[in-house]
DNA sequence: TCACACTTTAAACAAGCGTCTTAAACGCGA
DNA sequence: TCGCGTTTAAGACGCTTGTTTAAAGTGTGA
């Protein structure tokens, strides 16, 4: 059987996003799922394998199901596509608000992402390249109807991490705000939105400028 | 004597910067500050109060030295407020962009704030209110030039947190992108700075629109 | 010089960690 | 039924963690 298999990935994920990998124990994994301890050794190998694996199929998954093939220099306004990469990466199967994407993305990317950007554990050292910068250069494909066509691959890595940690920088304040006095803040996801598309917009105008520069 | 002490309260500044509380072991700290393991728990009681008295020496200073009282809204032009709170939070001492703060200020302020922002330790919660939210809402009572009267405290707050952020994430990100053919990606901090003065911008907008709404 | 408080030291402690071992059960195709 | 891959169970291993202990060292005022 491979369920047990499962029940590991599907816990490992949810708590490897919640606490990051060095804080998070197997013997919780193990609990969450209602697994045996071994099963983390005798399925992955280790926790560094099972966090590898977790991280591999997060991203694959992502990819799939959030980001087909979208196109959005022809048939919408060029700023949807800010909004878009946004709400996805803030927004649950179910509606809410949340870093949380839903059911079937039982995985918190951002938050998987961030806590690995935040603090690295050096597992994933060597699939950055091959497994993280592709899907942040994919969703800066998808901003090039405003970053222009000289936007250079990197820009497009850049981009997607810093609009991966807008998502994150906001939710966090809210957990610190939400005690103040008129701290509601109205809604946070639309005002991320704006933030974000300033600053993609911002960026345009410095890539047009800096090939001004180089042609000059 | 107080040396000892003194030489505790330097070393565990860095460390915590760069590896966070829950990473940071206090044999670490002992053996880079060159004194005995106990002396940690005889002068502080424990890892624990020496984290809180670092925040809290660290928050008290950097307050002092590098934001005495600056009045943006009449001698200079509005934007160079925001440009000057994100040059403050990446410029050290010797003039090196860097998030760590010179030798007057050896604590790299901006991750240790970011570190406890991502990955809360727990053990900071009761000195959120009057430790951490008055520093921010001083960053962000430099910006009313631009956020205009109507910002409330939150608002500043806010803007304080997120600037903060603002210069964190590109540093972690050029860590992941130098190995990249053609990821020199110019002077960050200008960059930094820019997207940061977009966002304030937009934001000073919505609070516009906001109030708009609210007498309409 | 003595007494006393403060400081430093090396060693040990209990707890938690990831991993491994051994044993016994379970499920299922041949 | 047999055999084999899978799962559980309980425990122990070596290691690291924060903390504590008890002894030795240090400086200072009487």
């Amino acid at each position: 059987m491979q369920r047990t298999r499962s029940l590991i990935l599907e816990s490992a994920a949810g708590i490897f996003a919640k606490d990051g990998f060095n804080k998070t124990t197997v013997r919780d994994i193990v609990d969450h799922a209602g697994v045996n301890l071994a099963a983390i050794n005798y399925h992955f190998g280790g926790k560094e394998a099972l966090y590898r694996e977790v991280m591999r199929r997060v991203l694959q998954e992502f990819h799939a199901e959030k980001f087909p093939v979208l196109d959005f220099s022809s048939t919408q306004a060029p700023e949807d596509a800010v909004r878009f990469v946004i709400r996805s990466l803030m927004t649950k199967a179910d509606g809410r608000a949340s870093l949380v994407i839903g059911p079937s993305l039982p995985f918190d990317v951002p938050r998987l992402v961030l806590q690995e950007f935040m603090s690295p554990s050096g597992v994933l050292d060597d699939l950055v390249d091959c497994e993280v910068k592709p899907h942040m250069a994919r969703i800066g494909d998808m901003l090039v109807p405003i970053l222009g066509p000289e936007a250079t691959v990197v820009d497009k890595i850049m981009v997607g991490f810093w609009l991966v940690s807008q998502c994150s920088a906001p939710m966090r304040a809210m957990g610190l705000l939400v005690s103040e006095p008129g701290g509601a803040l109205g809604d946070l996801m639309t005002m991320t939105e704006e933030l974000a598309l300033a600053g993609v917009k911002r960026l345009a105008e410095m890539i047009a400028a800096r090939n001004v520069v180089a042609v000059a």
